[in-house]
DNA sequence: CTTGACTCCGTACCTAAGTACGGATGTTAT
DNA sequence: ATAACATCCGTACTTAGGTACGGAGTCAAG
């Protein structure tokens, strides 16, 4: 059993996340004993490294309360909430991708540039005038 | 000469986009004639394509609010500028590209299961037990 | 000269995922 | 039993880039 600050000290978040996921019902409130502090079970700690760990494979807190929810009965739902995340992912690769090679020529155009008033990346950014 | 949502339309952005742009100084304020609306002039509908093209490249209004201190003279920090941007936008691509990996390995995981119950994602999230 | 559309301006609200504050109460060590 | 620390709880603040609201003033058409 921990106090809170233990528990997040056990997770590696600050008290305060702990009990935000709480209003944000991730995580069960633990009954208060009428006298003093309330306590948390192993099963709490669980619960929080579950939240960390998905947050690093990219899913949302939002998401993660989905996965909470589907945990106890449906892989194939949970599949499909991998997939369309997945999905999101690869639509950020290409964007990212295509503006790695836009600033690379824009920058490549600037190494070749001689004439120190004209910056081509300001000039790219420059509207055509009409 | 434009009135602000005129200008708001050309720019294809709201009218209180231009505004928001105003308080940060993204955009000059037009004098306002002591009677009647502020008057746009074609150099501020400029500034806004600049301002949505910039973004479209990746940067952020505060950076862009460096390139346009910059444009006037400085080519090169301008290129630093860019470069700094590349090197940000080529960590995220290394962080998704391991994300997407991760998770095509889990859905694989998810697609050769039988067992309905143990959904291989939802494992992968549980923390050992210590 | 009045109606309807537009503008001005400050302020509040939005999402996401927390972080910070502050007063009241509870616990622990001396 | 009192100091020092921990917890409880509600509320406000944070970043980024806007969006929405509401009351007042202004402008153009009929």
């Amino acid at each position: 059993m921990y106090t809170i600050s233990k528990l997040a000290k056990e997770a590696n978040v600050g008290v305060e996340t702990i009990r935000f996921y709480e209003k944000k019902a991730l995580l069960q409130q633990p009954i208060k004993p009428s006298q003093g502090y309330r306590q948390y079970t192993p099963q709490a700690l669980s619960r929080v490294l579950f939240i960390k760990r998905a947050q690093h494979l990219g899913f949302t807190l939002a998401e993660i309360s989905s996965l909470l929810v589907l945990s106890n009965s449906n892989c194939e739902e949970v599949q499909s909430l991998a997939e369309h995340k997945l999905d999101v992912i690869e639509e950020k690769l290409k964007d990212l991708t295509r503006l790695k090679g836009s600033l690379q020529s824009l920058i490549s155009d600037c190494k070749n540039n001689t004439n120190e008033k004209a910056c081509p990346i300001i000039q790219s950014l420059q509207p055509e005038k009409k």
